[in-house]
DNA sequence: AAAATAGTCCACAAAGTTGGTGGGATAATC
DNA sequence: GATTATCCCACCAACTTTGTGGACTATTTT
């Protein structure tokens, strides 16, 4: 399951979707607008900026914004970001990887099935963009 | 990602499935020929027990066994029982499903997306037994 | 230059989860 | 009744999650 965390990330992230290129949003504003805790979400966002994905500008009128086209931006980069590995083993991990201690991978059948789960999650998330959190107009 | 827990699980599991039909199978046994800590594997086997998937018998010649086929026990059920939801967000799950606070599910982007992933993991999860786990013959 | 605005950074803490252990009770067999 | 093996409960250390508090820095306005 997605952390809290995450699912902030991702109200925050629809909200920043929905202002893009309307300047920088304040972090205070996506906290009441999106019911997000406002220490907790400033802790997310800085996380989100130093990882490339917004872009941040001090003092009056300052905010944050999301530096690429929402529709440039996998939720599988998200995901990865804020919550971890998509994968359900970390011997099946592509951005996590860690082999099982004592399981042979070639003749580990839940290696096999863990694998086919990892890729049909991955048909959905790395085709799916930040600009598929809004509702359709 | 899946716990330790629930990787234990399934490593007893498929040794369990190896041996279905030769009678019990000591607790002792799998600890030591899968490498899981035993008292931790009480519990775990204990828990499968009472879900219906083993059963066991006590005193001499007693051990654990699978109730039914493993063709018959789907690795979703397994991933449940002891790893708890497959969706990634509990307003998607189908199982363990708990709306969402603040989230208008008929537009929140986000829920159509993990409604799909969750999908396509089950495509996978509901389709495998036990009886995959085994290495190919 | 001072004041106001808004992000940055660090440290800590309560609560919950995970991974695991110890010891005794219970049931079946020899 | 001794032995074998599961059943059951209680506890624990370590880690993660979900936050909060407070000071600092950069930018803009007055």
């Amino acid at each position: 399951m997605l952390s809290k965390k995450s699912q902030y990330a991702f109200k925050a992230l629809a909200y920043l979707t929905e202002k893009f290129n309307q300047g920088p949003v304040l972090i205070s504003e996506i906290s009441s607008k999106k019911k997000v805790p406002l220490k907790f979400l400033e802790n997310i966002l800085l996380e989100l900026k130093k990882a490339g994905i917004l872009e941040s500008k001090k003092g009056k009128g300052g905010g944050y914004y999301l530096r690429k086209d929402p529709a440039q931006i996998k939720v599988a980069t998200i995901v990865r970001l804020v919550n971890g590995p998509i994968a359900m083993l970390p011997c099946v991990s592509l951005y996590f990887y860690k082999r099982c201690d004592n399981c042979d991978e070639t003749s580990c059948g839940l290696h096999d099935i863990m694998i086919q789960v990892r890729d049909a999650s991955l048909g959905v998330l790395e085709n799916k963009t930040l600009a598929d959190l809004l509702p359709m107009k």
